[in-house]
DNA sequence: AGCTTTACTGACCAAAAGGTCAATTACTAA
DNA sequence: TTAGTAATTGACCTTTTGGTCAGTAAAGCT
């Protein structure tokens, strides 16, 4: 027999029920923000008790901070493993590719953060810190090191990296404004190609790289 | 004498009031979010009586609303008058720069405008049905006109638009976390330059352009 | 001056918020 | 089986919310 270590009834549902209300939650503070999504309503997206929500998570912000802790925690901030002897060309577009898959499939953690972000990020400053600082630090002396060696034009590398985010992000992040204007009702299936495309010429021609041949995933 | 137009005590005053009331809530709007911010937050903000915002706004909607409106009012989407026949360098690249100081020292209304976006622009969406779409049209048409008379790369115009907004919006909506990336506490006054001549690159290169000369303004 | 009308606001209200708690219901381990 | 412990939750609490309203003050008009 398969040793088991203890089935654990008590266990097994706490985990699944902690997992439908961060869930529920994950959905309801993406799309009304903390404030906007009331603990009640939560606990009945959830389909639970709302004294049950708090037994588990202690307080709103304790809920809060969970569901931004669980994001976190299966966040990939990409570009990972990134030398100095990669092709620069190749790299950022496989990431502006990715990251445009993501804002297009999975607006909601995007949004997410957006809103923490626009409150003064009041709960990501420490990950901020601890976490995307160091990485950044890290990309930015590759890309400074590409420049250097004359592979790409010189430009402020703080800044390219904003660019390549904020020109992803914007089509999770203000995907309303964005299927607006554009007169749609949502993202069709040629759109993340259309979008990578025009992101991924502007940006890479732009500091001087040639967009690598394509190449199925 | 000046032939004045019924001083009219009452309309004075009852302006002024406004005026208070808005400044103060668009302030706490762009920096709580519509729930975030409540009446009471407001009326002490603006050192007036809660049951006054009510009575001159009807709702906390209507206050809303009225906020919206009065930035809507001073907007200005730019980049107005643009035709065939300018040189595309040059209009973009003050376009550019001109969000960029906009995003650096106005950031709260980017910001007000952004957490409505974020939330499905509930209140914006008629504005930009009938200001933003044609708005975009037009300039769409001139981009197109550009790119087929050769001056310039040939990409999906609405989205080197989309470019545009949001790497310039990004130091406004993001601050705290471009500020937190770059461990800075402010913005300073070689930042604008700075952002300006990295965006600029990048998207003036990326869509076959030269950055024009400068040219104080 | 006095009368009318509009502007204002303190006191109040119902609803909803986040949160507590005592009582009940599982589980687990002996 | 059962005592002991942890999980669960309905009822309840306080505070705050957006909003009303009746009464008062202040113009405006003749």
């Amino acid at each position: 027999m398969t040793t088991q270590i203890k089935p654990n009834k008590k266990e097994v549902t706490r985990e699944k029920n902690q997992k439908l209300i961060l869930d529920a939650a994950e959905q309801l503070f993406s799309q009304l923000g903390y404030d906007g999504a009331s603990m009640s309503m939560v606990a009945k997206e959830a389909q639970v008790p709302k004294a049950n929500i708090l037994y588990y998570f202690k307080s709103k912000d304790g809920l809060y901070e969970s569901v931004i802790d669980r994001i976190i925690a299966n966040w990939n901030l990409g570009l990972d493993n990134v030398t100095i002897n990669d092709d620069p060309a190749t790299v950022l577009y496989n990431y502006i590719k990715s990251k445009v898959i993501l804002a297009v499939n999975q607006p909601m953690q995007s949004r997410l953060f957006a809103s923490e972000i626009l409150r003064g990020a009041p709960y990501l400053q420490n990950y901020f810190r601890t976490n995307t600082r160091p990485w950044v630090k890290q990309k930015v002396d590759v890309l400074q090191a590409w420049m250097d060696a004359d592979k790409m034009d010189k430009i402020d590398p703080y800044h390219l990296l904003f660019t390549i985010w904020s020109t992803t992000q914007y089509y999770a992040d203000f995907q309303a404004e964005v299927l607006l204007v554009m007169n749609k009702l949502e993202y069709d299936e040629t759109d993340v190609a259309q979008i990578t495309q025009s992101i991924a010429h502007i940006i890479l021609k732009g500091i001087g790289l040639k967009i690598p041949e394509q190449s199925e995933t």
